[in-house]
DNA sequence: TCGTTTCGATTACAGCTGTAGTCGGAGATT
DNA sequence: AATCTCCGACTACAGCTGTAATCGAAACGA
């Protein structure tokens, strides 16, 4: 299986899921617009990224272009079956009820959830 | 914010969520039928539960019955509403989506949310 | 060619986690 | 009273995570 990407790595895979394939000093640059990191940090991720084999190097010249091994998608689907799996027994229906209690959905939202309902049906 | 708990620490919390206050050695007994753990373990577990304020114990002779402080409840809603933030951008509709996608739900599971949601609407 | 800059790789280090052993004191047993 | 037993507290230790500094080699500029 899978090795899991913690929570500062996630933050790299997003501006590769975003553009790729990036330098680490191009990956660094877009990251610090949101994150306070200093530039080693940013490449320590990378490294780690690498041995998980979440994302992919190929040389170019002296350095390296980086690009997600790992899709979102799959990353995403992972993730939220884990949650499901702890929380809810595996089952769908009791998190989307939980959800739905817990968010006052807007007649707008729950509209279109039941418009996606709808088409799955199909 | 409360500190989270960790994976192993949830065997534990489940077990008090189910029944409480329990000793030390009832929580390991119940535990040990699913993880194969040592006294020992259950019991670091407990102390850094304590010491999360996860749970409290109360002295009974020489010994402690623990109890849960955090309501399961909550901690759901926390550990749903970091997914959902982390993974979602904090928007509830791209999650249920996405998990409908995932598990083909059946119609009868597609009857129910939408009854629940026209619940909701109410 | 010699210094300077630039990278990736290596090393650092504290806090959290999983997993467990040991110690010291309070009760129980003989 | 001397021992034995049971329990919580403390200690251990490796792996992961967040965060970063440093080192060594390659490339570039003078």
């Amino acid at each position: 299986m899978q090795e899991r990407i913690s929570d500062a790595e996630l933050a790299i895979m997003e501006i590769l899921w975003e553009q790729a394939p990036l330098t680490a000093t191009d990956v660094a640059s877009r990251v610090l617009a949101d994150r306070d990191w200093s530039l080693a940090t940013v490449k320590t991720l990378l490294s780690r990224l690498l041995a998980k084999a979440a994302v992919e190097h190929r040389a170019d010249g002296r350095r390296f272009l980086y690009s997600p091994l790992v899709e979102r998608e799959d990353y995403v689907a992972g993730e939220s079956k884990r949650l499901v799996d702890r929380l809810f027994g595996g089952k769908f229906m009791p998190l989307v009820a939980h959800l739905a209690e817990q968010e006052k959905l807007s007649d707008t939202d729950i509209a279109e959830i039941e418009k996606l309902l709808r088409e799955m049906k199909s």
